[in-house]
DNA sequence: TTTATTATTGAACGGATGTACAGTAATTGG
DNA sequence: CCAATTACTGTACATCCGTTCAATAATAAA
């Protein structure tokens, strides 16, 4: 037989936060906005429900800190998937969307956390300030992208301007943002196979000088 | 000096219900999730709090009528603007972005109403239901004027597959979602004259053939 | 005018919410 | 080994939630 389990299980500060991070997440990912409660993220996590205002100054606080992490983790297994000097330029973003397309961004309830998220930006400066941050840095890395894929198709003479590039990125990102969300909300609409044909194309009408409206 | 306003303000029930869901759309706009509720939007129509339960079985009838009603709203306002038969296929999705890039569907209250509907469809039958609908018929919009478009190009011998209509629509309504959110969750990252930018040009590139890959 | 119907009110109820706080125990430092 | 620190528990409190329901009043029907 097994002794009881102890009551009291001091663990290190930063530990905690990291599980009841993980304990949040997979509370909004089983119940969307209801999931967002103090009672049940600390249920889920095992720890009463003072801990979490002991090492939080608020629900909002763990809230922010579940975004930042989440996002910090996907940013990078979709990122780390790319290798930077290996292959094409066009190449690489194959193997991006390859990452990106997996089945564990592609999950309705990934994103039924991600919506949570964006329904709290417009009145939280804190959740405002988490998601300009990353998505700069996602637009950033696009960008960057798009800028190898011009300089290695014109051989470095008189590529797209940088404008467009920057342009560009934003609206490569927008439309996998838009693919996710529709491809999450319903899933039989179409296939991840179509939803990659959709990215793909839209890279080789990049690469064939179909955007140059955007330079302006 | 004015007499006080009477107690029983008694009209018919189609008109309360319209006002019912004008009341949340305008709650969910001010306070996002923190608006739905029984109380505030009761407070916000000026009606007690038990009318809502005689004219809806539940508070979540009463939000899935409100989705129901701004998506058709939009919907009609949007393809509303794009006459049929009038300029070239090419014109017409011009006049289609002109409309949709507005500032009355480009406003991030709009955004935070939708994003509260969009948490609340993987738990509710009903609002996928709405979702469904609305976005199929928006597809089928989108899939209408880019196989105009194919036709005019080709002169009716030999365009895209009916298969690549379809994809291409599906990509053209996710990189418009895509933009709209982007935008709204953050109006300073581009401006909306990028944003027509990025929409014609996707259209640009369908019409010169780069998206022949979406044949399937 | 009398009756039936129903839109509307507002109080009541049980339950869930976030935070505050006094008490408890595990760890750390001397 | 003792003291100080702090991670942790669990109750208490005030507030909000959605729904129910008897009472009320306005309209429609007869």
């Amino acid at each position: 037989m097994k002794q009881p389990a102890r009551k009291f299980n001091r663990i290190q500060p930063d530990l905690r936060r990291e599980h009841l991070v993980e304990a949040a997440l997979r509370c909004l990912a089983d119940q969307g906005h209801a999931g967002l409660s103090v009672r049940k993220i600390a249920a889920e996590a095992n720890v009463s429900v003072g801990l979490i205002n002991h090492h939080y100054d608020g629900i909002d606080r763990l809230i922010a800190h579940a975004y930042e992490t989440l996002s910090q983790g996907i940013f990078d297994r979709v990122t780390g998937a790319v290798a930077p000097a290996v292959g094409t330029a066009r190449d690489r973003f194959s193997a991006f969307f390859r990452e990106y397309f997996s089945p564990d961004i592609f999950d309705p309830k990934l994103l039924g956390v991600w919506v949570v998220f964006w329904s709290l930006i417009r009145h939280s400066p804190e959740m405002k300030a988490v998601h300009d941050r990353a998505n700069a840095a996602f637009c950033a890395v696009l960008e960057g992208y798009l800028s190898d894929l011009a300089m290695e198709r014109s051989g470095g003479d008189g590529g797209p301007p940088p404008a467009a590039a920057r342009v560009a990125a934003i609206g490569l990102s927008a439309l996998l943002d838009g693919i996710w969300l529709q491809w999450c909300l319903n899933p039989d609409t179409f296939t991840i196979a179509e939803a990659i044909a959709i990215a793909e194309s839209w890279v080789d009408g990049f690469v064939n000088g179909g955007h140059g409206r955007l330079a302006g």
